[in-house]
DNA sequence: ACCTGATCATCT
DNA sequence: AGATGATCAGGT
């Protein structure tokens, strides 16, 4: 999908842009943007999320920068289930398994993909077809000191680990918030991963992913405000 | 090859 | 219903 729309000039115009998407469904969406909506996402798993990018005038698709570069804004869909709940985790970015001596938190990845992003809810509920799912109230988010502070500690640990050349000790069940999960086309692809000491070896490529027990506080904290 | 956008499929 | 490992499509 190429962008139509041009892009922000400010986080103001794009929360106001975010804005227009309240309530209408992605049949709507996809109308106004001259799109047909997929029969399934089972061979469209991006689907909702680059639409939105159209709509909003993203303009990193592919690249490995915020997606509104300019203002330095990350965007993110947030899938919904019929409870309201996030139904997914988050993806985040790749792990990087090499080059990571002296890498810390403060120049992370992580923590720049997360220092400020655009959240759109929507439902995602299988029990709603995709054509009539609709989208939530936007809102822009940056971490707060505690969600920082619980943050750069599971991503301490698990690059620690990396470090030392435990990839394959790393599973989905370590970190409070941010989990480390396969990222691939497939189980057989491998990557090359370098230890503290030179060493290589190859291993699954792997993902950060923020737990959706991360993602539904950002919600209740955008309720109370 | 590796990034982006994620959800699917299966098990518990 | 939630969690985890596996997977799909498109761009550079």
């Amino acid at each position: 999908m190429r962008t139509l729309a041009s892009p922000p000039r400010t986080e103001q115009e794009l929360l106001h842009n975010a804005g227009q998407l309240t309530g209408k469904s992605l049949l709507q969406v996809a109308s106004e943007l001259g799109l047909q909506v997929p029969v399934d996402q089972k061979r469209a798993k991006g689907w909702v999320g680059e639409m939105i990018e159209v709509y909003l005038g993203a303009t990193a698709s592919s690249l490995p920068e915020p997606d509104f570069q300019n203002i330095g804004v990350e965007l993110k869909t947030l899938p919904l289930n019929h409870l309201g709940k996030p139904k997914e985790t988050t993806f985040v970015c790749t792990v990087s398994l090499n080059e990571n001596a002296g890498r810390t938190w403060e120049d992370s990845v992580v923590r720049h993909k997360l220092n400020r992003v655009l959240w759109v809810p929507v439902e995602a509920g299988v029990d709603i077809a995709l054509p009539h799912r609709r989208i939530g109230s936007p809102f822009i988010w940056s971490p707060d000191p505690d969600q920082e502070a619980a943050l750069r500690i599971d991503w301490q640990e698990l690059m620690d680990m990396i470090a030392m050349g435990e990839i394959e000790r790393i599973n989905s069940q370590q970190g409070r918030y941010l989990q480390i999960r396969p990222k691939a086309a497939n189980a057989s692809i491998l990557s090359q991963t370098t230890k503290e000491n030179g060493q290589h070896s190859m291993t699954l490529p792997r993902g950060f992913y923020l737990r959706t027990s991360f993602t539904e506080s950002l919600l209740l904290m955008q309720i109370e405000n």
